[in-house]
RNA sequence: GUCCCCAUCGUCUAGUCAGGUCCAGGACAUCGCCCUUUCACGGCGACAACACCGGUUCGAAUCCGGUUGGGGACGCCA
């Protein structure tokens, strides 16, 4: 039996996006999960747009993702050798010629074909040539082109697609296509193929937008005599308009870095795209790292392409609503400990850092991530929205600071009285700061609504959040008596 | 334009291959109610889809054909 081995192979030519990173976790999930290996291949034949911060930021968008590698990263532009003796191989056998049509020619035929509702392929002008008049041609310095010689049959092209079924079109249909530039080097649809049989690629999962190059890349296994390795195109991944997402067309938000640094989980993310495009069959849709690898296969699949949802300048949702939905439920359901690691990187990132979060007050540390994470979308508000159980220099929000503190005049006496309660007290619990507050609320004959209200809003600068009395008990005795003492500031 | 692929709630999807248990299930989003010191979580509920037309069949979301719609490809990019 065949090794299973397959590969991803992004071009170096900017980010990785989310479409890249879901065809890499799919073909990650599929090596997991039959003992294979998983092969990084950078594509870097396209030598303008290449770049070295491209390479890296996609190595740094898999490693954060967390899907690994057994073999790579190999650097197509290594073996070059190789592409040149194929193409070289396929002209002496005749299954390749050599082109002198300039481009111009070319443009300009293409422009009469769609003038003429015609097909844009390549017309074969240079198929036929004698083998005198390419003597000619090359001796007078021509440049030229190599072109796979697509076979003159009769019958259908096509291979077995693991997700679609049979595809399949008319040899006709095929174009005489470019194996290798005018300048000798070698192209993509070669250099894949050269590749994919070196590295005896066993699996081909990839978007369905190469469902055309696959037909022609069968043509050359043939010619090359390899074994045709087993094909699955995965759904395209569109946007709210059905456009296919590009790094180009839109922005950052279709970075996997965006996530990273918008402070969502790796994991929660790889969740995510597992479910654009394929399900578990049932009503599953959170999975560990295992579950996922064991559940995953092929065939569930869709064969339809699926909406990234996200709206562009979405005041509420900076992104797809479930990708943040299932980043939710792991930031509230993960190990606190493990919790503590990322909020940790966070908090040293603003300066909020402390190490005794990691010595003696770790037990504190974790359980204020623990009260607090609930109501927390991403790794970033433990540091903004939470930020007032780590520091004094929060900022206090204008809508609750209306409507808890500001609506309420007399809550410039009530709560310095309630501080001065509260520093008495000996053991600041939960029970003894809720009884003195109810106990003020009734002297006074207010609402204790009014004063707990008004106290979530200057300990935490926000309208919402955790218990109150969870919250005093959590910032702790001193800072929540200077936090109340210092509410005369914001009647000026 | 040509070729290829696809078609279930706004979105992700189950159900389609092996037609009946589906006047279509779940999740997100939205809205309402409950819980509550706030908000969230949680619970309960509402809204909401088989693109259309034919055919096959006792019976079709499921099979077949067509139409329409959407996407992709058509590079000396990958």
């Amino acid at each position: 039996m065949r090794e299973i081995r397959l590969r991803f192979p992004p071009s170096p030519t900017g980010y990785l996006h989310i479409g890249g990173a879901r065809t890499a976790l799919y073909n990650w999930l599929y090596a997991k999960k039959h003992g294979g290996k998983l092969i990084l291949r950078i594509e870097d034949t396209d030598g303008d747009r290449s770049t070295k911060e491209s390479i890296d930021g996609i190595i740094e968008g898999l490693e954060w993702l967390g899907i690994d590698f057994d073999e790579g990263p190999y650097f197509q532009t290594d073996f070059e050798a190789d592409h040149v003796k194929a193409a070289q191989l396929l002209l002496d056998k005749g299954a390749a010629y050599k082109c002198f049509c300039t481009k111009e020619e070319l443009d300009e035929k293409r422009e009469a074909a769609l003038a003429t509702k015609g097909s844009l392929g390549y017309d074969r002008t240079c198929r036929h040539l004698t083998p005198e008049i390419v003597r000619e041609k090359e001796a007078a310095g021509i440049p030229f082109v190599i072109r796979f010689k697509v076979p003159e049959r009769t019958g259908m092209l096509g291979y077995d697609d693991e997700i679609l079924g049979r595809i399949q079109s008319d040899y006709k249909e095929v174009d005489d296509f470019v194996i290798v530039r005018s300048n000798g080097k070698p192209l993509y649809l070669l250099c894949n193929v050269v590749d994919d049989i070196r590295d005896r690629i066993s699996h081909i999962i990839r978007g369905q937008d190469h469902m055309t190059n696959t037909l022609k890349q069968v043509l050359l296994y043939e010619a090359l005599e390899a074994p045709l390795p087993v094909f699955a195109h995965m759904p395209l991944t569109l946007d709210n308009k059905k456009a296919k997402i590009s790094k180009r067309s839109h922005g950052e938000i279709v970075a996997v870095q965006f996530y990273r640094d918008n402070g969502f989980l790796p994991w929660a993310l790889n969740n995510f795209l597992a479910l654009l495009g394929w399900s578990a069959g049932n009503d599953q849709e959170f999975f560990t790292r295992e579950e996922l690898i064991a559940q995953f296969s092929l065939d569930r699949i869709n064969k339809s392409s699926a909406i990234f949802n996200f709206k562009k300048d979405d005041p509420k949702f900076i992104t797809d609503p479930k990708a943040i939905y299932i980043n939710e439920h792991y930031l509230r359901t993960m190990e606190v400990e493990q919790l503590g690691e990322l909020v940790r990187a966070e908090l040293e990132a603003e300066g909020l850092w402390n190490d005794s979060y990691a010595r003696d007050r770790k037990t504190w540390y974790l359980n204020t991530l623990d009260l607090i994470r609930d109501r927390f979308h991403t790794l970033k508000d433990f540091t903004s929205l939470g930020r007032a159980y780590f520091a004094d220099d929060f900022v206090v929000d204008e809508k609750p600071l209306n409507k808890n503190v500001l609506k309420f005049e007399g809550l410039k006496e009530w709560l310095p009285e309630l501080a001065n309660r509260y520093e008495q007290l000996s053991d600041f619990t939960v029970e003894e700061t809720e009884r003195v507050a109810r106990e003020l609320a009734e002297e006074l004959n207010i609402k204790p609504g009014v004063l707990i209200n008004s106290m979530r809003t200057l300990a935490t600068g926000q309208l919402a959040g955790p218990s109150m009395f969870d919250i005093l008990v959590t910032i702790g005795q001193d800072k929540i008596v200077e936090r109340l003492r210092n509410v005369h500031k914001y009647f000026a």
